[in-house]
This record gives structure tokens, C-alpha cells and sequence, in this order.
DNA sequence: GCAAGGTC
């Protein structure tokens, strides 16, 4: 028997019913389906893994983070175990019968590895395998590709899985020891430990340096001059000179305006904006955290979707849909979805369907598409929303550009130019099915030269210039491709993992003091992890260890060296180090002003009972205290409640993050309580101390 | 209680 390992359930599937020569009969081991067929005379049996089914981890004697010198870890040694028991179970009990072996995961260097980690625990169970191992290379799940895959069998790439190996290793002893050093260095233990990855901690700097662009960042006052003209209508016409830098210029040419403004010129200009390009993951996810879905969600649902059979496979880099994909099909699949089925049907009346194309074009997977037609009320209101940003997508990659007209007028009053202009879509184009972040229309009333208009109105404004923004999750996406930073599968996940660290919160992400400071600490004593030109360098070496030009050990051992420099340098750096990282720490826990005595307000534990509360660190001269929520993070918003002068903070956790002031007595609070009913026993502040001798100072910092 | 990479 031939048995066929492929990297997902569903791959096994499509695999047998490719290649079957009559039909396929289903089996399972405990809850793992396989596939068995006849194919070119032999019996095949088809089995998906889940991916990796082997993790790397640390031997249990390095376990005690307290016990253990980080430093240790560079060194020792690293174990792979059995992550998924039952695919690993079937797997050994299938090997058992077969007599060749076929690698059809996919086809890439972690796919790679996933075949090998596989046929490690082949051999363990049917060592007579070991002789017997081909390989199918197919880059796309079609007929054609995996027929021909299986026509031309190759060998496994041992090359190409130690690549991936050499990734494991160095990512773990990286990550481990450092995150390890670190925790232990400001001595946090438990589930407050701060981590540190090749990815993740690049990450965190990109997003603290750009708070740190807008900290630096001195708003310039500028004025603008503004006219309300009336054409029949009255529409908006500004200074030409823009952004005055002098108030007393801008309030000149104010001044100067006449009760009439002529038009001097009318110019209009004609353009197109292209349909956008099919999805890759990250457009997709873009696209959804701009409708208000963090990308880890929107993996989620996609993922969900795709196993419902909605759209096809969610984890892509391609752009371009290949020849195979049958547009009309799909088309015809979308005329009975709500909203669009009219949409899909007129495009179906064309005589040819020219899709755009992106950029990069890959041929593992096609670009995320609709692949059946969903009932809205078969979905979660949030499934829907997804599934309807796909196939919205779809449609718009086959419709025609948007042709807009531009109207931009000059005019000038009492010897002052003005100008106004104005943006109207006349042919709607890919924007009538896919308006996401579609502009209202601005338009001008008609107008012609040298016709003469009544100022009805004119004002200075009072600006100033803005910071860079900080970045929304979909903007950061999109940069962690650029820089080569994660995957298309993994970067939800890190930027998730940021927010569960407590680095960083709200969309757009505003890193916490915490945050900040583990940035900056690590920039400055470990800058190695802190940029994305480790991962630059580690690709590169990968790609010389999957060439056969230098040997995993030997880049893990160089690795090993650098860290063991790196780790020295930290260890010589400590106080400092920890210094910085308290101070953030401690800045997370200065909640605001007491309302008593202006001294700060922080965030303490009672020592006994271990319930947080908010106390004034003019303690014990000013004995104010307000309770606080018992669970979830507390992030302070620096500033102060409208109604009753308390800070304001947001908590996280639970179902959505809110937002309070910290005072129950609030105004605002007992307005809102009174609609519902008092819950009993709640403390209420503020209130004098009376536990002060248990009270302490928290010792998380 | 560590990382990042798959898949679910």
C-alpha cells in the first residue's frame, strides 16, 4: 500500500479524488479520516496532517523560569514532540501497512518540514519505510497539477525541512531565552512575563517608534482663509495660498475679500480609478480591519468560512486567478446572493470577463474568492460581513474603473486668489458593487468664467499641523509583509499576541508605557532582536541551507554565537535594563490626579486580600482611595471624568473593552445605575483607608 | 508561564 501524507484534511480528500481509478472508499483512524484508492494499480491510502504536528520545545529540566539561567538554554538541547496525538496515531498505524511513502504536503519550505517531521513518525512505527519515501510536488490542488505531480515523483528536499528546522531552532532558543532574561530581569513572573520574539519585538518597535514620531512631533499653527460664494447654491471656496504660517497675513487677506468673488478660470479633468486587484491575505485583511474586523478575527471567520465550503482557501499570496478557475461559474454561484445576485448577472451577460491582476502571482493557492453562495441568514451577522466583503471584492475585480470628474475653479476677490474644487464619480464602475471607503460626491455648482458671485460669508480658521497617525492593525499588516516580517498565517497571531502581552491597545494600536519601554530596552541593549533585518538575514541563510551551501548546524551555532554575545551585553546592562522597563511599567499604573491633593493617583494591591485598588501616592498624608474593577487590564487614558474630575481608564477584558471614570459616586455613573438595579456590597469611594496597615505598594514593579 | 510556523 502507498500511503499519501498531505498537510491538511482537505488536501487528502481532493488528493484521492484526483487520482482514483474507480471509486474511494472512506475509513477513519479514531476521529482522522483517510481515503483509500486504487491508482495505477496499487492501493493508496490518503491522509492529511494538521499542519505541524511536532513542536519544539526545552527538555522538562529547564523548566523552572526562577531556577534555570536563561543563559542555559542556548545551549541545550532541543526536543521535538507529538502536538497532535491522533493524526500522529493514525499516522504510525497506517505506515504499519504501507510499503511506499508519498510526501504531498505542501509546497514550501515549512511544508517541507511538516513532510519530514511525518515520516519521522512513519519510520518509528515501519522502519522498512526508510528506502521507500517519494516526494509530490504540486503548486496548485487542481486535476491537471496533481496528476502530473504524481506522474513525476521526486525525492524529499532533507535540505530544504533542515531550512525550516534552522528557523525552529534559532526562533525558540531566541525567543525562550530572552523572554526568559527579561521577565527575570524586572522580575516578572507568571502570566505577567514580557516576551520577546524575531518577530513579535520588531514588531512592537515599529509601533513604538511611531509614538515616539508623534511625541517629538511640535504642532505648527497655520490659518486658512474660507469663503461661503453663492451660485444659486452656496458652496465652499478657500484661499489659494492654503496654509497661512502668519496669522496677521491670513487675517490681511480676510480683510481683502470683496463682497463679490469672479470666476477667473474653470477647469474640469476627466479620470479613471482601476477596480482594485484580487485578494491576497493581506489585502484581504486590509480590507476587513477597515471595516472594522481585527485581523485575527477576520482569520478566524474566513477560515470558518472556507471550511463551510463560502470561499476558497484564506491563506494566499497570489493576485492573479489562474487559467482554471471558471469565472462564469462563480458568477453564477453569486446571482442568488442577496444584494449583489442582480450584480453578478449582468456581468455574466458579458461577452468576455477581464479580471485585473495584481502584482504577485503565485500557484500554490488562487486569490480568495466565493466559492458557493451563502443564505445571509445561514450566517453570523460578522460571517456575513466577511463573506460579503469577498465576494463584493470578486465582482468589483470584473467590473469597469470608476470614471470621476474633477472641477477645480479659480477665482479671485478684492485682489485675493480663491479657489475651489470638487469631485463627482459620473460613471460608478467596480464602486457600484464594492463602495467600501467611497467618498460622498462634492460637487460644484455650474459655473463659467467671469461670472460674477455674492460673498455670502468668510472666516478665518485656526489649525495646526498633525503628527503621523499611529497605525490601524490593517496598516500594520500590510507593513509586516513589506519588511518581511511573519507570514500571511502567523501575523494576526503576533499582533494579537502584542495585545495579550499588554504592549500594546485600542485600533489604531497605541502601545502601553510597558510597551514603550520594552521597545526602547531592547533597541538599546539587544538590537539584534529589535529590527527586521534579523529575519532579513535568517531568510538569507535559509536559503543557503535548502541550496546545500552551509549546514543547519552550522547556522544555529552561529546563531547561538550572536545570542551568547547579545546575552552577555544584557547581563552586563541589567540595572539599566530593568530600569527602564519599571519605569514603563510603573507609568501604566499612575492613573491621574487625586482630587484631593494633586499628587498622583496609582494602581496599588492589598497586600492581604490581593484585590487592586486606586491610592494616592501622597499616602499616608492623603488617605484616598477609589475602588477598582477586580478583573481586567487597566489602561489609564490620562484624563479626567467631565462630570466629577476623576481619571478616566479602559478596561479590558471580558467581552469589550469600556471605558469608566474611576469614582462610583460619579454623577454620570448614578445616572446611568439608576435604570438598573443596585448590586449589593460594592464598595464605593472615594473613601478614607481603613486597611492601611495591609496596604502596600504593588510589587509587580 | 517561553518563539514562530503550520492548521482548526
Amino acid at each position: 500500500m502507498r500511503l499519501i501524507i498531505s498537510e491538511k484534511a482537505n488536501t487528502a480528500k481532493k488528493i484521492a479524488g484526483f487520482l482514483a481509478e474507480g471509486e474511494v472508499r472512506e475509513g477513519k483512524y479514531r476521529s482522522i479520516p483517510h481515503h483509500t484508492f486504487e491508482w495505477r494499480g496499487d492501493e493508496c491510502v490518503s491522509v492529511g496532517l494538521k499542519g505541524h504536528v511536532l513542536t519544539l520545545e526545552f527538555p522538562e529540566e529547564y523548566s523552572n523560569w526562577q531556577k534555570v539561567e536563561p543563559a542555559e538554554l542556548i545551549d541545550a538541547e532541543v526536543r521535538k514532540t507529538v502536538t497532535e496525538k491522533g493524526v500522529a496515531q493514525a499516522i504510525k498505524s497506517l505506515a504499519k501497512k504501507a510499503d511506499e511513502v508519498i510526501i504531498a504536503t505542501d509546497y514550501d519550505r515549512e511544508g517541507e518540514l511538516i513532510g519530514v517531521d511525518a515520516l519521522s513518525l512513519a519510520f518509528e512505527a515501519n522502519p522498512k519505510l526508510m528506502d521507500h519515501v517519494k516526494r509530490a510536488r504540486f503548486s496548485a490542488l487542481t486535476r491537471g497539477e496533481v496528476t502530473r505531480a504524481f506522474d513525476e515523483l521526486a525525492e524529499v528536499s532533507r535540505e530544504l525541512a533542515a531550512a525550516g528546522e534552522a528557523r525552529q531552532d534559532i526562533d525558540l532558543i531566541w525567543g525562550a531565552t530572552l523572554t526568559r532574561w527579561v521577565s527575570r530581569a524586572t522580575r516578572r513572573y507568571g502570566s505577567s512575563f514580557l516576551s520577546v520574539g524575531r518577530v513579535q519585538s520588531p514588531t512592537l518597535v515599529l509601533i513604538a517608534e511611531r509614538e515616539l514620531e508623534r511625541r517629538r512631533f511640535r504642532p505648527e499653527p497655520y490659518w486658512e482663509v474660507e469663503a461661503g460664494l453663492r451660485a444659486g447654491e452656496v458652496f465652499t471656496a478657500r484661499h489659494a495660498a492654503g496654509r497661512f504660517k502668519e496669522k496677521d497675513r491670513a487675517e490681511a487677506a480676510l480683510k481683502n475679500l470683496a463682497a463679490t468673488a469672479r470666476v477667473v478660470e474653470v477647469r474640469e479633468r476627466s479620470s479613471k480609478r482601476q477596480p482594485p486587484t484580487p485578494f491576497s491575505t493581506t489585502a484581504f485583511l486590509a480590507a476587513a480591519a477597515n471595516i472594522g474586523v481585527s485581523p485575527s478575527r477576520a482569520a478566524r471567520i474566513a477560515e470558518d468560512l472556507y471550511m463551510d465550503g463560502y470561499i476558497s482557501y484564506p491563506r494566499t499570496d497570489n493576485t492573479v486567478y489562474p487559467e482554471s478557475l471558471d469565472l462564469r461559474e462563480v458568477l453564477g454561484n453569486l446571482t442568488r446572493v442577496e444584494g449583489v445576485g442582480e450584480y453578478a448577472g449582468r456581468l455574466l451577460k458579458a461577452k468576455r470577463l477581464s479580471p485585473t491582476r495584481g502584482k504577485r502571482q503565485t500557484t500554490d493557492h488562487p486569490p480568495i474568492y466565493p466559492t458557493g453562495s451563502a443564505l445571509r441568514k445561514a450566517l453570523r451577522d460578522d460571517q456575513w460581513k466577511i463573506y460579503e466583503l469577498v465576494v463584493r471584492r470578486f465582482l468589483a475585480t470584473l467590473s469597469g474603473p470608476a470614471e470621476t470628474k474633477r472641477t477645480t475653479v479659480k477665482l479671485e476677490s478684492g485682489g485675493e486668489p480663491l479657489s475651489a474644487g470638487g469631485t463627482v464619480v459620473v460613471e460608478p464602475g467596480f464602486l457600484a458593487v464594492y463602495p467600501y471607503g467611497r467618498k460622498p460626491d462634492e460637487e460644484l455648482p455650474r459655473l463659467s468664467e467671469g461670472q460674477e458671485l455674492e460673498v455670502v460669508e468668510s472666516r478665518l480658521l485656526d489649525k495646526e499641523t498633525q503628527p503621523p497617525g499611529r497605525y490601524g492593525q490593517g496598516r500594520l499588516i500590510q507593513l509586516m509583509e513589506d519588511l518581511g516580517l511573519g507570514t500571511k498565517a502567523t501575523r494576526p497571531a503576533i499582533i494579537q499576541n502584542l495585545y495579550d502581552r499588554g504592549y500594546v491597545h485600542g485600533d489604531p494600536l497605541v502601545p502601553t508605557e510597558t510597551g514603550m519601554a520594552v521597545a526602547k530596552a531592547l533597541k538599546d541593549y539587544a538590537s539584534e532582536i529589535a529590527t527586521h533585518e534579523m529575519t532579513a538575514r535568517l531568510e538569507k541563510s535559509m536559503d543557503d541551507i535548502s541550496e546545500g551551501k552551509v549546514s543547519k548546524d552550522s547556522v544555529v551555532d552561529d546563531s547561538r554565537e550572536i545570542l551568547r554575545r547579545v546575552y552577555k551585553h544584557l547581563e552586563g546592562s541589567k540595572e539599566a535594563f530593568a530600569g527602564i522597563v519599571w519605569s514603563g511599567i510603573r507609568e501604566d499604573q499612575v492613573l491621574g490626579p487625586c482630587p484631593q491633593c494633586g499628587k498622583n493617583l496609582v494602581i496599588r494591591r492589598n497586600r492581604k486580600s490581593g484585590k487592586r485598588f486606586a491610592g494616592c501616592e501622597g499616602y499616608p498624608e492623603c488617605r484616598v482611595t477609589f475602588s477598582l474593577p477586580p478583573r481586567g487590564d487597566i489602561i489609564p487614558l490620562g484624563r479626567r471624568c467631565e462630570a466629577c474630575g476623576a481619571p478616566e481608564i479602559k478596561v479590558i477584558g471580558g467581552r469589550r473593552p469600556w471605558i469608566t471614570c474611576i469614582n462610583l459616586d460619579c454623577p454620570k455613573r448614578q445616572e446611568r445605575k439608576d435604570g438598573k438595579r443596585e448590586e449589593a456590597g460594592e464598595p464605593s469611594g472615594p473613601s478614607k483607608r481603613r486597611d492601611l496597615e495591609r496596604s502596600t505598594t504593588s510589587k509587580s514593579g
